[in-house]
DNA sequence: TAGATTGTTAATCGATTAACAATC
DNA sequence: TAGATTGTTAATCGATTAACAATC
């Protein structure tokens, strides 16, 4: 379901030649190209012959292909300027390579930051279902009630997103974001709580629509053990060690009742789960360099009853 | 099921007497020392004129009783030395006063303290369950993850809570913190979307015990409506309106699918609730002067995401 | 081109922490 | 009393915003 073409530059779900179905595909345009003796799209070139379906796929720390170049699919050429897909490439490439020195820095991104990229995406996702092709850093800060600044300093953390006067090509931010989040990646989830999610069978979809994928549910509560919830068998909690390894676990879910809530945050952080989910409004004591977040409807009610009754406090919350 | 005594500051549940079962009560103690024409205990004798339970039912904005008065429950003499009971009382009345000064000024607490606020009542809960009498700031934010002296300064934006060398009394903080967070007041929720709390019922007791009651269950999907749900009957959204009046609804949950989140917060918006739990992974859109809370797992999957995947980035989150 | 919007810098704002006098 | 812990101040740290050059 990739939506680039092999450039990996042009978003080929919002081209005009797609939806009218005049595009030839980027295999058959070239082939064509080349057997009239016409000069083929380089990125392309350079995608087939190493063996990669985009460039971002292409594990080569640098880029051959010259900056600046007045590359851009040739069938593509009454779409754009030259001068604006060039201007494209120069961010991709410049973007890959800072992407890279930054890796190496260790360059520490704000846990705000993170929380934001959520929402952006969550937004851009609406905003591509309604069709709209591009958007404004403005745009999307009034969506979610924050300064348009931030927005684009986030987003810059990251690479060079955007194009002046025109802003940002919301199907690309959203790969992109993607990537940064690592929603790429298949995220292996370890459910402890059967009940919980037996309730709840329809977050697996949703959590599967985002990469999520619950490998594991574990229980506790010995009696639960062997049933089955969504078609898993239900393990004991004392099986984590071996499923941890067997099914490459990243990240844990724990919706136990209050009082197991901490063995069983316990036993996760013993087979080296550094991501937990806790559904349970119990404060998890945990080591430095391990992620909590929370998910709770009671604790978040507290929070409300506190603005509900302080009505002139609501700032931002 | 007050644990203080009438004067407001005595923790009659952490008192050797009381669980000795020796108390008379501050009633019949006062009564027995009055018939002894021994002095009685200002305090009570004040709150029993003034009609009042404990001070902190008390409605005068400034108290008559001087400070740093050598005021001691005779009968409790044995039990703490008076001058520390002075202090408590000068900090009580003191704390008082400066807290309608406060209200007066519009002070602003920061967001993020109300966010611990939660933390800190959860982590005191568990330790008065555990039978812990007192506690330090260093103890609740070992718990927590965070400094001691913000655990002081978040206490101290509402009273001097503790004494030097000795800390806070667990039982009377959780009364403050409760108090603060307003959940000594009923919270009456409006609920939309019937499914999702039949499948989650065990919530309506956790969310009774902090005082907070779904006080109607509405929906957007008309086939729903009629039904009940925990002894509720299922209402149109197009009821809320009468509803939220009659019921006095002070906030509400946004429990529908994704599709219809917005639809249902502006129609919560519109009959005047300005605090709002969003349980589903949409941004809400609202006016400036409400709050929106999030408890969602597929959205707080997306950052564990990120961070199981960056793990060198792990700050505090 | 003129108008628009980006990425980034410097200024501001707010939140956290270290340190310490007060005092139990 | 001596040691401990509070509430608070000043210093630090981090996050947000305003402003602007770059540039499409």
């Amino acid at each position: 379901m990739n939506a680039l073409s092999a450039c990996g530059l042009y978003d080929c779900s919002s081209c005009e030649y797609k939806s009218a179905d005049r595009c030839p595909g980027c295999f058959e345009g070239n082939k064509k190209l080349k057997a009239d003796g016409a000069e083929i799209c380089s990125i392309y070139d350079c995608a087939v012959s190493g063996g990669v379906a985009t460039c971002a796929d292409c594990a080569r720390p640098l880029c051959d292909i010259p900056r600046m170049i007045d590359c851009v699919c040739p069938l593509r050429a009454a779409f754009q300027t030259k001068r604006w897909w060039a201007g494209r490439l120069s961010n991709f490439f410049e973007t890959r390579n800072r992407k890279l020195q930054v890796d190496e820095q260790e360059k520490k991104i704000s846990p705000r930051t993170v929380e934001r990229l959520r929402w952006y995406l969550l937004v851009l996702q609406e905003m591509d279902d309604r069709g709209v092709v591009s958007v404004a850093s403005r745009e999307i800060a009034g969506k979610i009630g924050v300064n348009a600044a931030l927005v684009r300093k986030d987003l810059s953390y990251f690479g060079d997103f955007g194009t002046p006067s025109y802003g940002y090509t919301v199907r690309y931010l959203i790969e992109r974001i993607r990537q940064i989040l690592n929603l790429d990646e298949p995220c292996h989830v370890a459910w402890v709580g059967a009940q919980r999610l037996a309730e709840n069978q329809e977050l697996l979809l949703e959590l599967g629509s985002h990469n999520c994928k619950v490998v594991t549910v574990l229980d506790i509560d010995e009696t639960r053990v062997g049933a089955r919830v969504a078609g898993i068998r239900v393990e004991p909690l004392a099986h984590i060690g071996r499923l941890a390894k067997e099914l490459d676990v990243n990240a844990g879910v724990v919706a136990v009742p209050a009082q197991d809530a901490q063995k069983v945050a316990d036993a996760l952080l013993a087979v080296g789960v550094k991501a937990l989910l806790n559904l349970t409004s119990t404060v998890l004591s945990v080591p430095p360099g391990v992620v909590v977040r929370h998910a709770n409807v009671v604790s978040e009610m507290m929070a409300l009853s506190f603005y509900s009754a302080n009505e002139e406090l609501v700032g931002e919350a």
